[in-house]
DNA sequence: TCCCAGGCTCTCT
DNA sequence: AGAGAGCATGGG
């Protein structure tokens, strides 16, 4: 069980089991966190900045971090009220998911603010994580609201009120149409994005592919990622691959109610190990 | 130079 | 409904 201490306005976390903070912020599923020599993790998320890091006792410490913001944004930001040793458990009754699950230790799924999601993904379409960042990054430094220091990421009314030419700064090619549209949606209602973690998977994905450049990979990553669909199975070509690979075509059947988690270890594991081959 | 990148749209059968 | 070209940009 997990034990939190707030002192000198940080925020310690003691007896927190499968979390790994490479892994978790450096897997792809999120792309504004990055690492300093000293492995202090620094990144922006839900408009606010955070700074973390592990020690070598397993204490995670938050740093100027307020009793207020760890309940209402990192507690759930970080997913840490779901019990992951649970779930890898019933994974590892296969032994190739087991081996994915060792791997890929201290995953967990973030739940990101659906807007930054929906873009983040969008932008990530036939592009290297590389190139994903430094679109991100552009499209906050040019369009999100300067905080001492930092730029949170920009609000779907500000997005929705720019033309193409403003957006070419992010030179993010053929994807800035798709940004403009997900933005106009969303502000105009056509897309709901609040009411997604409540509609079934396929209505929820359905919805989202309302969006044109939102296909069914994109729309499970935002479903995972960022509206609690636990089973939402983003299928890109490693994954493709590895399901082939691994299982003969399909994900077995212990991990069908944690499909999307599963994946996650999956990607991790079969890319990083390049078990895949080139 | 060519190829590819956590895909999707459009077009043509 | 399934296959294939084209897409912007940048790194290897």
């Amino acid at each position: 069980m997990i034990n939190v201490k707030f002192k000198d306005n940080n925020t310690y976390i003691y007896g927190l089991s499968d979390f790994d903070l490479p892994h978790t912020l450096d897997c792809g599923q999120a792309f504004r966190w990055s690492c300093d020599d000293n492995g202090r993790w620094s990144g922006v998320a839900f408009g606010k900045y955070l700074e973390l890091e592990k020690t070598a006792d397993g204490t995670i410490i938050l740093y100027n971090t307020s009793k207020e913001d760890f309940e209402n944004i990192w507690c759930d930001y970080f997913d840490l009220s779901r019990d992951y040793g649970e779930i890898i458990k019933i994974l590892s009754e296969n032994e190739t998911l087991k081996k994915a699950c060792e791997y890929s230790f201290g995953i967990r799924i973030l739940n990101q603010e659906p807007f930054e999601t929906l873009c983040s993904f969008i932008i990530s379409q036939n592009n290297n994580i590389k190139r994903i960042k430094g679109i991100i990054e552009r499209l906050c430094e040019n369009f999100g609201e300067y905080k001492s220091g930092y730029y949170s990421f920009p609000t779907a009314e500000r997005l929705a009120s720019l033309t193409l030419e403003d957006l070419s700064v992010l030179r993010s090619g053929f994807r800035a149409k798709y940004l403009l549209d997900a933005a106009k949606k969303v502000v105009n209602g056509e897309v709901n994005l609040q009411n997604l973690e409540n509609l079934p998977l396929d209505d929820a994905r359905t919805e989202l592919m309302k969006i044109v450049g939102v296909g069914p990979k994109v729309a499970d990553c935002c479903l995972l990622f960022s509206h609690r669909h636990t089973k939402a199975f983003p299928k890109d070509v490693w994954i493709k691959r590895a399901i082939e690979v691994l299982f003969g075509g399909e994900l077995p059947e212990n991990a069908q109610n944690y499909a999307g988690i599963a994946q996650q270890y999956i990607f991790f594991y079969a890319r990083d190990t390049k078990l895949l081959g080139e």
